[in-house]
DNA sequence: CTATATAATTAGCTTTGCTAACTAACAAAG
DNA sequence: CTTTGTTAGTTAGCAAAGCTAATTATATAG
């Protein structure tokens, strides 16, 4: 196969399974409470630490407008907390509140576990190839 | 790292790809006119031949009324028709049309075209990876 | 013939994305 | 200091795509 049409194939396939992983994880989510997107932005707080509103809203790939009502919903359920520093009165600090920090535990778990527990039944090769590979995809979404 | 932990990285790893991913790809829709979903549905229609709509809703994860919307824009623009026969009037039977595979081509190609030349660009042994990894995830799929 | 089951659709709701328009706060020029 | 422009965030309003519940039409079983 040319390296071309190899590259498209390889392409074409992530695509296909990324849709239908999270077409998937999302119908656990009804159970968990607290849906992927929301999930993945208290994440970000929680593993990155406090973020302005702008912040959180590059690494999650979305506008600040789409972050501004996933943070007010996550606010309105305690899971993060707002703070202005007088440095500069515009920007918003957004940090998880220890009740964030709980839900995130157990709304990932639900969300992951069949999933998990899939890659947990691999053998040591396929662990170790979607491992490189997890690895490589985050780099290729960080360059761009 | 135990194997248990080890799948757990794993997994968090690539379900948090995959929404980025996505988020990715959507922003070249607006261009190209037809959105992921409907992309999505028309490919299995082409590579896969003609469906019934609950095959069609099968095959993507979906419900049948999110099924039933996605086919009925699809069939106001001209990219899939519908049919029925005589043997039995209730299953309705969806096929692309020469336009369908047409505007699929071009949809797909401006959708993957970044991702697809970032894969190409990478070396041998990690495209290897990733189209084992892309075989992988798409036998998990299938089994759930 | 009636009752039940199945395929698809319709109606209506939710979540999450967007752009455009707005407010508030800061920064720079004159 | 005031005007002019820029930046951070929010609000308003729209669209896509997911869902459940209810409806319609057809098939099948008793």
């Amino acid at each position: 196969m040319s390296r071309d049409s190899e590259g498209r194939v390889i392409a074409e396939r992530l695509h296909s399974v990324a849709i239908r992983l999270l077409r998937r994880l999302r119908k656990t989510d009804a159970a968990s409470g607290l849906p992927g997107p929301k999930l993945s932005a208290l994440s970000v707080l929680v593993f990155g630490g406090p973020q302005t509103l702008k912040e959180l809203a590059a690494a999650e790939q979305v506008r600040a407008p789409t972050m501004s009502r996933l943070v007010a919903d996550l606010e309105a359920d305690g899971f993060v907390g707002k703070s202005k520093r007088k440095e500069d009165l515009r920007v918003v600090h957004i940090q998880a509140t220890s009740k964030g920090r709980a839900i995130l535990e157990a709304g990932r778990a639900r969300r992951l576990d069949a999933f998990s527990a899939q890659i947990k039944a691999l053998d040591v090769h396929e662990r170790r190839v979607l491992g490189l590979a997890g690895k490589i995809l985050v780099r290729l979404n960080e360059g761009e």
